[in-house]
DNA sequence: CCATCTTCTGACCATTTGGTCAAAAGGTTA
DNA sequence: TAACCTTTTGACCAAATGGTCAGAAGATGG
């Protein structure tokens, strides 16, 4: 079903710009495929078939199966750090956590496929990314466990469990993603409408800030 | 490398007992499975490997693998409804929502296979069950928001959003199944401790108690 | 012990799938 | 335009996998 006429439009460009633009092509649909079916469910052929590329093309451009995986993965752990910045100690908990909600969601739901394919990933054992996880994220982990303790020592915040108050953040913004279908569908929706969002974004902040003590003004 | 003597451990058992047992050990080496690789990435010899027995063996009590798929959901939905009950209007939130969060995060605990299949399920668009979502698991999920409107109409409780809250409840207990891998790694752990859960239970149950103005005692 | 039912299993098969390859086609540069 | 890149593609292959089947082995009831 793939009606695109190639030839006739790939006439005339550059080499190098056909490149990018088919390995843009190529990861788009990727990204899709293995949020969609996960990645032993994703055949080489979908991904071609949905890049509007014949397979060996998909191929020519990925060694391998797992390397297009490998690729989209990690782009999307590059993604995943952005959000953790710009939580600082100077900053005051009460507009940095709710910033940091505000973020992590529109993420969730701007980028729901990278979430999927992130959390699948982690829940089949972190076959591809033991290492980033070792390495980068713990790090950043470490730094943001630093802030909250920080706040807590500053008397911004009660003595809660900075490690465990990050988890949680995590799992009930990325949730907004990973579990959308069971949430529209018991909430009754064809699609999270910008209201649901901002309920979540209501309701996170107040369990949060009001939950660690932190004056919600 | 099954090395079990089947043979002469089989001899002298009523059929019905081997077919009860066979069954059993055939869908609990399926969970693990499923579990670990998902239902693309789990093929039926490793089932019947683990379960030690030759897969056509495994396919007699199971006509396909998908039926075998669809008997594991089964029992974890079942087990998934469980923990929803004891969440009544009249108890007061203090004590049912700190319960609520000790049973679901032992759930987490104890069977950590189950959610992850029903995570997967629902991350791949619940092809599966979709059904049970809009069936029985929404009148579970309405009955719940009506408790936490009654609360709230009591003034028991804050007038916080219901759905998001049972949302965020759900998303932050099961985490501690979905991304034990994750935590332990970030923690430090070689594997989650009682005193991880103790400190989960601590958190959470002060982020929803506080930040829901229901006094804690 | 015999007839009958259930369980077990090696051998087999059709399909799917990741990956290869050689050759054609398109693009680049002098 | 000619020599030399890069990209495209149909045809092909070996391995893996879900599933079948016939017949052996075990259990049951009289």
């Amino acid at each position: 079903m793939t009606e695109k006429k190639k030839t006739a439009k790939r006439t005339r460009r550059p080499l190098t710009e056909i490149r990018q633009e088919n390995i843009d092509q190529i990861v788009k649909a990727a990204e899709k495929q293995f949020a969609d079916n996960g990645f032993s469910g994703t055949t080489v052929s979908s991904i071609a078939e949905a890049a509007g590329l014949p397979k060996p093309n998909v191929l020519y451009y990925f060694k391998s199966k797992e390397g297009l995986y490998r690729a989209v993965l990690k782009r999307i752990l590059e993604l995943w750090m952005e959000a953790m910045h710009d939580l600082h100690a100077e900053d005051h908990p009460r507009e940095a956590l709710r910033g940091y909600i505000v973020r992590k969601l529109r993420q969730s739901r701007d980028f729901p496929d990278a979430s999927k394919i992130f959390a699948a990933e982690i829940l089949h054992g972190a076959p591809y990314v033991r290492e980033e996880l070792e390495g980068p994220l713990k790090r950043q982990f470490d730094d943001t466990v630093a802030v909250f303790r920080a706040w807590i020592a500053k008397g911004w915040m009660d003595p809660v469990n900075p490690e465990h108050l990050l988890f949680t953040l995590w799992a009930s913004t990325q949730s907004y993603a990973d579990f959308a279908l069971q949430m529209k569908v018991l909430l009754g929706r064809e699609e999270l409408a910008d209201d649901d969002f901002d309920n979540a974004i209501e309701l996170l902040t107040r369990l949060v800030l009001k939950g660690c003590g932190v004056k919600m003004v």
